[in-house]
DNA sequence: CTGAAAGCGCTTACAG
DNA sequence: CTGAAAGCGCTTACAG
């Protein structure tokens, strides 16, 4: 266009390609997109416009192909920083998205927010065509916030804290999998379990304390609440109050075995024992949930009650692409009952028996 | 919610909001933006334009205004998964990223791929309005392939395996970090230091083996060939690798120390000496490399060299953004030469003094 | 100061 | 079988 050189190379558009075979601009969309009406293109055109495209590396428009076919290919995903660390549960999830979405030709944009009730606005003003279903991760809302996501975006949560109407949920089993652990410790001896547990109120951590109490009860061992300590799923905060509790016990209080609400807290809880010169598994064995990376990245290894978070995010996509193309026609319909996965426990170097219960064996052994 | 139950509610336009409020879209467009010429829409009619907008929950579509802006307000990052693990040092940076698009209003959209080699035309496919620049995170390829990248297109390497013309790079100076732990090494006494590095070849395993040579020649230790050996970054390789050189060669003939090219290395190398009985830091001194999360969750923790991950990754969005805006006109000019970010070693309980220069201390009091 | 028109790049539906 | 036209939703540039 312009004589002068201009420094920006513009991408070359359908015009180009025409132009340069010889075709108009829309003999060349039927072409390269092997439509039923691009049977009319004769072999040699359509050869010459092939050629055309690939040198002069044509793309595509995706947001004018996305105009028109009101579709962008994008799949959102939702998710709440809490402090400024991204973590390892949100990972793993966002993994089996991002795998699944790729399956589908989808791709993939994290939307983060500070803060899920003052950000749902936030949440609904990025469906504004950019992207033709969310995923919420972990959401806590009110249902009357619930209630402002836009109609014309399908949604789909997964370890929602909130049920909000039209929103399927994808869950595990989180109660049964912290009762298992908790019986497991209780099956090798340990008496005085401690759970730190996440914010009390959301349904995730009330899951897993409801778990935790339940395998104590079955064990014969009355909950102790001062055994009963509140986090909030980070590793800091799990450090924190692990410390505060230290500094408020003498030594030979500490207990058993201790459960956390996540792997992330259990990281900072060992943290917190190794500064104080608790030995893991040794002193105090340790538990945590999820099976995030970080379990396995610990030394000694940690226990943790597996859920399948990557399955988790490919359902999530798998679902909200049925939305999807049942929103734009033609798809199969969907449901609107919650998608609830198995948990299981998974048992390693950190958990061993109450040393009591096989005090003729050198400590050294204890850790292999 | 909808008694009518109808599916396909669209969303609310400009044209919907002007006909709601008796104005034209183009009044709508010019009073909901603010432009300069929105100073002509009088006060009630502007008014009465916001609360139509408001009523019918508009949102500008994205796909309409990027076409005509050119801009999408979206940033890709480009990542490679070896195996099917996302890692930690990814973690980190894409924190960093994410951090910083915000704060530019901007979105992020991850590209996975295989394979740098294979793949990099479909880095190239991505480019195809979707996204205004795209950062690579840690590339591996050729130049020639490099010079496929879509001009249209800024880019910005963050430890780039190649240099590519017109790409800038974010890097550290990782010969640099890895002299330095060495040489502490050095000064603490440990004459027998073993290196396990990167995939050779690559130019950051190359720049840490450089660093680590440079160390033991000014401490006056002739490099043992014997003594370096290559892995891949993984802690899976740093295990199995490990395991190989103990298999092959007599208990006492156990390095001093051992330096790793990266954090996941040293966990495998960890967990191979705990496999085989040997203690760190009692037997051995060990340290990594980046100053991941995972250096500070094991038992001993894990000395290491720390580049800033997640600065670096605020970084590349701070220079990407320069360039887009470049392009777009009226930002300031760029600059083409590498960013070098500091290393600094982080000493922690995985390095000891070599035992024999304190051999009268009892080996309990070495880890606290 | 205002509204009508053109156009971003593409696809679909419709005449010829 | 083919090409010209309309239109997706928005903004910009241009007449009045």
């Amino acid at each position: 266009m312009n004589p002068r050189r201009k420094k920006n190379t513009r991408a070359a558009t359908l015009a180009d390609v025409g132009r340069a075979a010889g075709v108009s601009a829309m003999a060349a969309s039927a072409a390269l997109n092997e439509t039923r009406t691009s049977a009319r293109i004769s072999p040699e055109t359509r050869a010459k416009i092939l050629e055309a495209a690939e040198k002069l590396g044509y793309r595509p428009n995706v947001a004018a192909r996305a105009l028109v076919k009101r579709r962008m290919n994008t799949i959102g995903v939702s998710v709440v920083w809490y402090g400024s660390e991204l973590n390892v549960y949100f990972i793993e999830v966002l993994n089996g998205i991002i795998e699944a979405a790729t399956h589908f030709n989808q791709n993939t944009t994290v939307f983060t927010f500070h803060n899920w009730k003052d950000d749902i606005d936030r949440v609904g003003a990025v469906c504004d065509g950019r992207i033709d279903g969310m995923i919420l991760l972990a959401p806590v809302y009110s249902s009357e916030l619930a209630a402002r996501l836009p109609l014309h975006t399908p949604f789909v949560a997964l370890h929602a804290n909130v049920e909000a109407e039209g929103v399927v949920n994808i869950e595990s089993d989180e109660e049964r999998g912290a009762h298992d652990i908790v019986e497991k410790l209780v099956e090798l001896g340990h008496r005085r379990i401690m759970h730190i547990s996440g914010p009390r109120g959301l349904l995730g951590a009330e899951r897993r304390v409801r778990g935790y109490r339940a395998a104590l009860l079955e064990g014969g061992i009355e909950p102790d609440p001062d055994l009963l300590i509140s986090s909030n799923f980070t590793a800091i905060d799990g450090k924190k109050v692990m410390l505060e509790w230290l500094d408020a016990h003498a030594r030979p209080n500490i207990p058993d075995a201790i459960f956390c609400a996540n792997d992330a807290a259990a990281l900072g809880v060992l943290e917190a024992l190794a500064s104080r010169g608790i030995r893991v598994p040794g002193d105090v064995s340790l538990c945590g949930f999820d099976d995030t990376i970080s379990s396995r990245t610990t030394v000694p290894q940690l226990a943790t009650v597996r859920q399948p978070l990557r399955d988790m995010g490919g359902k999530a996509v798998d679902i909200l692409m049925q939305r999807i193309e049942a929103i734009h026609g033609g798809g199969p319909d969907f449901t609107h009952s919650p998608v609830v996965f198995d948990t299981s426990v998974i048992l390693r170097d950190s958990v061993i028996p109450m040393p009591s219960a096989q005090q003729n064996i050198a400590p050294d052994l204890n850790s292999r």
